[in-house]
DNA sequence: AACCAATAATTGGTCAGACCACTTTGCGAC
DNA sequence: GTCGCAAAGTGGTCTGACCAATTATTGGTT
């Protein structure tokens, strides 16, 4: 049953262990409640060291994917809300779900989620978010296309409405859409149009403005929506999807 | 400057060492950037052995709060996106309100989801639907909750907007409450008011009035929802958060 | 036969020492 | 001063061992 761990390059041992195992739950041969070998083992079957097969039952566990019992083995548990959102997280990577489809979740989610943050946003949370968006304008004066503050703006957004869980499946969809967004933001004049949106969205939240901040956030995505969609090259003959208004 | 570590009750020693860091970041004795002391030295200091400190620093990785470097060292990061979550949530009990939280994403998420069904369900998805109320019928009447076709009525909700990053999306949701609906369906009338519920959902949805469906969704959602899960401090009365239209 | 307590086996948690691979540092030759 | 290479520093991994909690087994008593 022994069996070789492919060693990619620059990857750690524990990490390419913890690969496998995303692979044996994803593909069902490992389903909630089963146990997992004893630590000795699994280091004998895969040919690795015991420290590295813990290390890799560690990163299970703190993913929500394995719990570790003193005595009596590690189980996987499927059923934790971060279990579901890291297995979502790596099979978004393998493109199963359409990008137009992790679009269509994004703006469902964000506008609640700004009016959500609008009611709730400390004063705190104003000042992180206005701090990011000072480093987006930055980078953009650099001429770079601020890709980072852009995503970080939007993370922040949700942990602005101090609710964990929301926290954990926007970031999951907005992982996603990094790449994406990078390419969408190449577009001349798009990073600014993006910070100005951003602008606006703090703004209303600083207003206390729910529905003002739930709008501005809508606008915010449909002007940056549709293009990303196209990938590069399929690029439709105009720019009269790229509407900013 | 060694220092003993509080070996708390049924607490794993490379806890308390992530712990430990948590504290030395928030007070910050620890900055966005510093380099950790070697792991042989920390463990000295510690204490303890060099596994744990790996397993210990390994946490913190995961968390976004330090960057192992191959050859150079262990660096402090607090600007990850993952940082700031992690820090916020250590502080609070982790299981206190998530509950509530993940209620709130499931309110985000659901009537939106009701009203793009109703715009795109085929015959085929009603028929499906359909099924699992007949099968949610059968099993109230035998005296179970109909929990799991309560939950299947959900899913095939999600499936019948033919977008496959929002099955994903809910899904984790819905697995995650699975346990606590079954708590709530054990109330007497519950079951049979759940079910009138989603017949009305469906009704919405083979109309194709999508507004309908969605209100009809938020109607459910908020007859089933636990009712005393709000924190000390929130407002409960009025600002309705998920304003229909 | 059934039950219960003592014991053994299993398994995760931790420690120690060693070696390898990558990075940085610093010294010496030029 | 600069370049090149060796040495030191550091994370990554392996081996073997012991401790602690749990579970399975055993053996005797009723």
């Amino acid at each position: 049953m022994q069996s070789e761990l492919q060693n990619l390059d620059g990857q750690r041992l524990h990490e390419a262990i913890v690969e496998r195992f995303h692979a044996l739950i994803k593909q069902g041969s490992l389903e909630h409640g089963s146990k997992l070998p004893a630590e000795r083992v699994l280091a004998e079957q895969l040919k690795v060291g015991r420290g590295s097969v813990r290390e890799a039952i560690r990163t299970l566990e703190l993913q929500g994917l394995a719990v570790s019992k003193h005595g009596s083995g590690t189980f996987i548990n499927t059923q934790s809300l971060d279990a579901v959102t890291t297995l979502m997280t790596s099979s978004f990577g393998t493109s199963e779900a359409q990008l137009h489809d992790i679009f269509e979740v994004r703006h469902l989610l964000e506008p609640q989620l700004a009016a959500l943050a609008a009611k709730r946003a400390t004063l705190e949370d104003v000042a992180r978010l206005s701090a990011i968006l000072v480093e987006q304008q930055r980078q953009i004066m650099e001429g770079e296309t601020g890709v980072d503050a852009d995503t970080e703006f939007h993370f922040a957004l949700a942990t602005a409405t101090h609710n964990t869980a929301l926290v954990k499946v926007v970031s999951a969809v907005e992982d996603v859409l990094r790449q994406s967004r990078d390419q969408s933001l190449q577009q001349p004049g798009r990073p600014q149009r993006s910070l100005d949106s951003h602008r606006q969205i703090l703004e209303m939240i600083q207003a206390g403005d729910h529905l003002g901040a739930r709008s501005a956030m809508e606008h915010h995505l449909t002007a940056v929506e549709p293009s990303a969609v196209y990938p590069a090259g399929a690029t439709p003959n105009s720019d009269n999807l790229i509407t900013t208004s």
